[in-house]
RNA sequence: AGGACUAUAGCUCAGUUGGUUAGAGCGCUACCUUGACAUGGUAGAGGUCCCCAGUUCAAAUCUGGGUAGUCCUACCA
């Protein structure tokens, strides 16, 4: 073995190993569990959002395998309709052409190419985290199966009465041209301003003045709303306005809607460009005058002048042209929030167009009875009630959209404009008894891609048909998402789920924090933040770092910005920490849902504990094999494999095996309630604080010493390779690739078999192993060796230099553990003797500590300044004073002495008993330097 | 405007039903190349648990009120 960990040469030819042995597949045997993928777009490449999402569903996969479940990962990926029509769109552009250069079909197949192309990228990157899907069962969600399903669930709706076409205000994408969900539209405060224009009485009697923030939309006005107590306006409602630029005559009409207070208490009425004048416009029946065209720019139905122009060049014009006939009463600065598309940036208009809904309140009713039943549980809880926020509120869902790439909508149309809704147009054509003359023609539109991804959890195992897979795995255990899309997704799954299948698609909801860089920033391109997953894991040199967070930067001033920090922040780039590091960083973070600051120098962190793992393995791969010069074995040493019992456990021995059932425990629990930094940190502090640090260091006296005999060393080989191979199997959920690379080396020797860790059994908590007897010894001596250590670390001892130690005042069962362990304690204590004394006998002058009652004594004679370790005792006199006094006060009062728990005041009382005992010590040490 | 979440060591975070000497990792200081590991070892320093009030014998923990930050939802033309 290397005497460093080295990640890369083993992840790659693992990974070949487990998925070429068909190792992710289910097993077929035992208890279902099952886990969705979350689908990444198929065009999209790895984040560290990603990373840990991943992770933490490998995590539970292999945790869930290696107990025996019959574990199903099911993978896939989304075609995610605007974003990769964008992608392929922008491609195109670039050699000049248009997608309607191309045509439909042309455009479809552009992408498809692209699509096995770069379709590929995420699934790569998704093998290199080590994460164990069943890749045989794949799914995309425009394959042909999964199309079927997507039709079916359309047509089904659309008999039920649930899907309806109509004609309603969208969020319109100029630029797309398509219809965009509220959810796909981003509000952003940004400076803006407030026009006040004049608007003249028709019957020349004055004016009213009207504010408005898009000026360009009067050109659709309809009304003038006041509110009906308005005493300023009451006696105008009725009378009418002669609409300038335009010249229509517009009612003043009365609605409460109005805001007496907000600008002049006038607002203009545009029904076909505003969601709430939408609204008043059908309470009043104001006609609908739509102004613009798809491009947002303005149509035919306004005056000549401006027909033809952008919405932005209009309204220039448009309060120029007020100025003129000295209608622009003023222009306020004025803050608004500006809705955007999430994908384009371009501002969306409400715009009036035909659509596709699906009528949600009657699914999201049983939606939100499967969570409030609990059927469906969120960890953390508190999620629910941001999905039960939006579900009461819920509005109808427009699934259509005015793209090409997606499943286009089931829908025919005949020439006078009827629609049919069927599987094909033979179907449409025979249900409906349409004659084959008469031309009918499929609906353009292709279904929201959030329509086909909400059939993911049955979609994906072959629904419509009833398959075994459906039968064995729906619903699935456990959705692992972020909460951005609790509403994109994650309702509509459970509503079309429960709707179709009559139950929930999984039980549990694990929602996770967002990953962020160091200083709590949300990580993105435009800012330069971004970490790659892959970059952590293999390295990046810095000026290929800055190269690839300053690629696509247009704007210079930020180009530098971006290389200037980064610089700054990564000088020697990043090293290459390997899969298993970053993995376990992940799972330190995950804790309660929140969000999770990712610094590199916890994952720096968690490579050296692959190293630690490594290099423990060493050692004990050293003493349980007979090695050749190059460490390779040549023979295995008897460990006990063969399954012989000529062998003894030591104190240590005992210690360690109820060490790791309590790690396991602890293990166990933090995993299953998705508390994987408590998870971790277990395993941290098992392995180096108990295994490394004590157990191996305990087995250095055993094995190198002739002091023990053969049954002994025996002993400590056995244990030493079986709690490693046991931590392994502990940790392999967790980190993978290290732990496959050692366990295969040392299977052998801890008597275990199989071809793989992950499938070889997960260690369970066996509580009659835990030994409390080794465990209060192993902890007395390290009672004492932390004593000398400190007394040494003190006074500046050397390591190296080997001193007496002398134990006062202590009690049989100290003596007793003084002869048991003395061999132990000259190891690790580096001690040239260890000697008893009995009440009354002389003990030199020393420097002390305490082990509970007892006294260590460390000769003071050529090694200990007086002043200094008077010095030393003082400071720990000071300590234990401060608590005394807190202590006291608190048995002093007589509240806390009637009122507080008996066992709680006897707690108080046994702890200061202890510290003036120890304190009584402490002084009369000081007390003995004084003499002197 | 309404709601949610967060505030603990220099940094990133744990802290169960109120009773701990308030912990971990990183960083910092000193010493140590001892034969698994310097990606290491030993010892140490470092905290007004955001502020104020309350409940209680007892509050990092419970309640109320602030302050600061993050994020949702709805927005007024």
């Amino acid at each position: 073995m290397d005497k460093t960990y080295q990640p890369a040469a083993i992840e790659k030819n693992w990974y070949e190993t487990w998925e070429n042995n068909g190792y992710f597949k289910p097993s077929g045997e035992g208890e279902p569990y099952c886990i969705m993928i979350p689908p990444p777009n198929v065009t999209g490449s790895l984040h560290m959002g990603h990373g840990f999402q991943e992770s933490i569903m490998d995590a539970l996969i292999r945790y869930h395998r290696m107990k025996g479940h019959n574990t199903l990962w099911q993978v896939g990926t989304d075609h995610a309709g605007i974003a990769t029509q964008m992608v392929v769109e922008r491609q195109l552009d670039a050699d000049g052409i248009s997608r309607h250069d191309l045509g439909r079909d042309k455009f479809i197949e552009k992408v498809w190419e692209w699509k096995e192309e770069s379709g590929g990228t995420i699934t790569r990157q998704l093998r290199r985290l080590g994460a164990s899907p069943d890749w045989s069962t794949e799914r995309f969600t425009m394959d042909d199966g999964f199309y079927k399903a997507v039709q079916e669930v359309f047509i089904r709706l659309y008999e039920d009465g649930l899907i309806y076409r109509g004609k309603r205000l969208v969020n319109w994408d100029p630029k797309l041209h398509t219809a965009v969900s509220d959810l796909e539209v981003l509000s952003e405060e940004e400076d803006g301003f407030l026009w006040h224009f004049r608007y003249p009485l028709t019957d020349g009697s004055g004016h009213l003045v009207v504010a408005t923030t898009r000026p360009e939309t009067m050109l659709g006005d309809s009304a003038v709303a006041v509110h009906p107590e308005d005493e300023r306006y009451k006696h105008l409602i009725g009378k009418t306005i002669t609409l300038p630029l335009v010249g229509r005559e517009i009612p003043i009409i009365a609605d409460d809607y109005v805001d007496m207070e907000f600008g002049t208490g006038c607002v203009k009425i545009t029904p076909a460009h505003d969601f709430n004048d939408y609204e008043m416009g059908q309470r009043h029946d104001l006609p609908l005058i739509n102004v613009f065209n798809d491009d947002a720019q303005i149509n035919k139905n306004a005056p000549e002048k401006y027909q033809g122009m952008d919405r932005f060049d209009a309204r220039k014009l448009i309060v120029e042209d007020f100025e003129a006939l000295d209608l622009l009463e003023k222009i306020d600065d004025h803050k608004l929030k500006v809705p955007r598309g999430d994908r384009t940036g371009v501002v969306i208009e409400p715009y009036l167009t035909d659509q596709w809904y699906v009528k949600t309140q009657p699914l999201a009713d049983e939606a939100i009875k499967a969570v409030e039943g609990g059927d469906i549980e969120f960890v953390p809880k508190q999620y629910e009630n941001m999905y039960f926020s939006w579900m009461r509120d819920i509005q109808d869902w427009c699934i259509s959209r005015q793209l090409w790439w997606g499943h286009r909508i089931p829908a025919w149309y005949d020439e006078d404009g009827n629609v049919y809704v069927g599987r094909s147009e033979e179907e449409v054509r025979e249900n409906n008894n349409i004659a084959a003359d008469v031309a009918l023609k499929q609906d353009d539109d292709v279904l929201d891609t959030w329509f086909s991804s909400g059939l993911w959890t049955f979609g994906t195992l072959g629904w419509p048909e009833e398959t075994e897979l459906l039968k064995t795995f729906n619903p699935t255990n456990v959705l692992v998402t972020g909460f951005d899309i609790i509403f994109f997704w994650v309702a509509r799954m459970i509503m079309l789920t429960l709707y179709f299948r009559k139950q929930v698609p999984f039980s549990t909801v694990y929602v996770h924090g967002l990953v962020r860089d160091s200083h709590g920033q949300k990580m993105s391109k435009s800012k330069g933040n971004v970490l790659d997953p892959i970059d952590l894991i293999d390295g990046i040199d810095l000026e290929s770092l800055v190269a690839k967070r300053t690629g696509g930067m247009m704007v210079p001033h930020l180009r530098q910005k971006i290389e200037k920090q980064t610089r700054k922040e990564f000088p020697d780039g990043l090293a290459a920490y390997g899969t298993d590091a970053l993995r376990y960083t992940y799972y330190s973070l995950a804790s309660t849902g929140r969000d999770i600051k990712f610094d590199v120098g916890r994952i720096e962190g968690f490579r050296n504990f692959c190293n630690k793992i490594w290099n423990a393995s060493r050692y004990v791969l050293m003493n349980c094999e007979v090695q050749d010069d190059e460490g390779n074995r040549v023979d295995a040493q008897d460990c006990g494999q063969n399954g012989s019992d000529d062998y003894e456990l030591s104190v240590a021995d005992r210690w360690i095996v109820s060490k790791l059932q309590q790690a396991e425990k602890a293990v166990a629990e933090g995993v299953e309630s998705y508390r994987f930094d408590l998870a971790s940190q277990a395993l941290y502090d098992f392995i180096w604080n108990e295994y490394c640090s004590w157990y191996l260091e305990l087995s250095k006296p055993i094995l190198n010493s002739d002091d023990f005999s053969a049954a002994q060393k025996k002993g400590t080989r056995r244990t030493m390779v079986r709690v490693l191979e046991t931590t392994l199997r502990l940790a392999h959920p967790l980190m993978p690739f290290i732990t496959e690379e050692i366990w295969q080396r040392v299977k052998d020797l801890a008597g275990a078999e199989g071809d793989t860790i992950m499938t070889a059994a997960l260690p369970i908590c066996d509580d009659s192993k835990i030994d409390e007897q080794a465990m209060t010894d192993v902890e007395w001596l390290k009672g004492v060796i932390e004593g000398v250590r400190n007394i040494r670390g003190e006074m500046n001892i050397s390591p190296a230099k080997s001193i007496p130690l002398f134990f006062a005042n202590g009690s049989d069962n100290d003596q007793r553990c003084l002869n048991e362990n003395t061999l132990f304690l000259q190891k690790l204590a580096s001690l040239e003797s260890a000697t008893w004394l009995n009440a009354g006998d002389e003990a030199p002058l020393s420097a002390t500590a305490l082990v509970g009652e007892m006294e260590i004594l460390v000769p003071m004679a050529g090694l200990i300044d007086v002043e200094a370790e008077t010095a030393r005792l003082n400071k720990e006199i000071d300590k234990i004073k401060k608590d005394v006094g807190r202590v006291e006060g608190k048995l002093n009062n007589p509240k806390f002495v009637d009122k507080a728990p008996a066992e709680v005041v006897q707690k108080e009382k046994d702890k200061l008993a202890d510290m003036q005992s120890a304190l009584g010590k402490l002084e009369e040490q000081i007390g003995k330097l004084a003499e002197l």
